[in-house]
DNA sequence: TTGCAAGTTGGAATCATTCCAACTCATTTC
DNA sequence: GAAATGAGTTGGAATGATTCCAACTTGCAA
């Protein structure tokens, strides 16, 4: 069950939708907060799950008009791995994402100033990008041990 | 109308399915002189349409087979976009991808190994990565172009 | 009160991709 | 050389994430 948001972030969520013209709803409290209990990139039906503990006659096309929602005015990032269901994050700080095969969970991996502007400065005269994803495939220690251990 | 194999892809292609235990047949061959011939990232829908000229009876489920098929043997990598349709690139080298959001085109990015060096560094011990995706977003001269020649 | 606009809802539609069963064709096996 | 084998191809059906839509709800404004 997902607590309510905190003052701070509850602001922060008015604030957003307020700058892009849109109004804090109850759907949407839920939606934001079951993002920001547990940052382990949920992907829509994940969402939908873990909010309709709280909120059972939530829709499932709310859960994706919210997170629409969301990513248009900033609040989160989408998140996409070759053909798989999207997924969101609400880290906003600049990070890559390490996707671990064995286990299929996503991990923030922080990117410094230094290696983005490295990466700006490899594109062409005439490139201009807004932004860069960058993403990672392979194994991580968690699942390294769960086949040694095994 | 594209053109048949030269001896050296002919040969690539038939080593590299070989290794797999797979053969060269009129299907493959065509399909992967269409990727070939233009090197613009196209769709499955894209690669049918063309590969169609050469192969009328050509079915679009055996163009998914045989990009499958050189996905396996490494002779093409995918390219994912957000969740549009999978683009396919015949270019081996190390290089990251460009999308401008004006054409829709992708390019592609060279990437010196010292930037993949760099990247590699800042994953925390533990993680281990086959592969990184670079992914880059933007307006290009070419649109830049367009938008201002109109 | 009534009206309006934004938001929500359930179900239908879309569309890329995958699945499947029948068919083709080249290569063994008898 | 007929029959069997097996990889590859084919058209159409199935899948599944996402989008679309029309009806319904709600809070606020006229
Ligand atoms: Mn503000
Ligand atoms: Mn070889
Ligand atoms: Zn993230
Ligand atoms: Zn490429």
């Amino acid at each position: 069950m997902i607590q309510s948001l905190s003052e701070h972030d509850r602001e922060k969520l008015q604030d957003s939708l307020a700058h892009s013209g849109q109004k804090v709803t109850p759907q949407r409290e839920i939606v934001f907060a079951v993002l920001l209990a547990k940052r382990d990139h949920p992907t829509v039906e994940d969402v939908f799950q873990r909010a309709r503990e709280s909120m059972p006659g939530l829709s499932l096309a709310t859960v994706y008009n919210c997170l629409e929602t969301f990513v248009g005015c900033g609040l989160v990032r989408q998140v996409n791995h070759e053909r798989e269901s999207t997924r969101y994050c609400p880290n906003l700080a600049p990070h890559a994402h390490f996707r671990d095969e064995a286990t299929g969970h996503v991990h923030d991996i922080e990117l410094p100033p230094e290696i983005i502007q490295s990466l700006r400065s490899i594109l062409p005269p005439g490139f201009n990008s807004e932004t860069i994803e960058i993403s990672f495939h392979g194994r991580s220690q968690e699942s390294a041990q769960r086949s040694t251990s095994n």
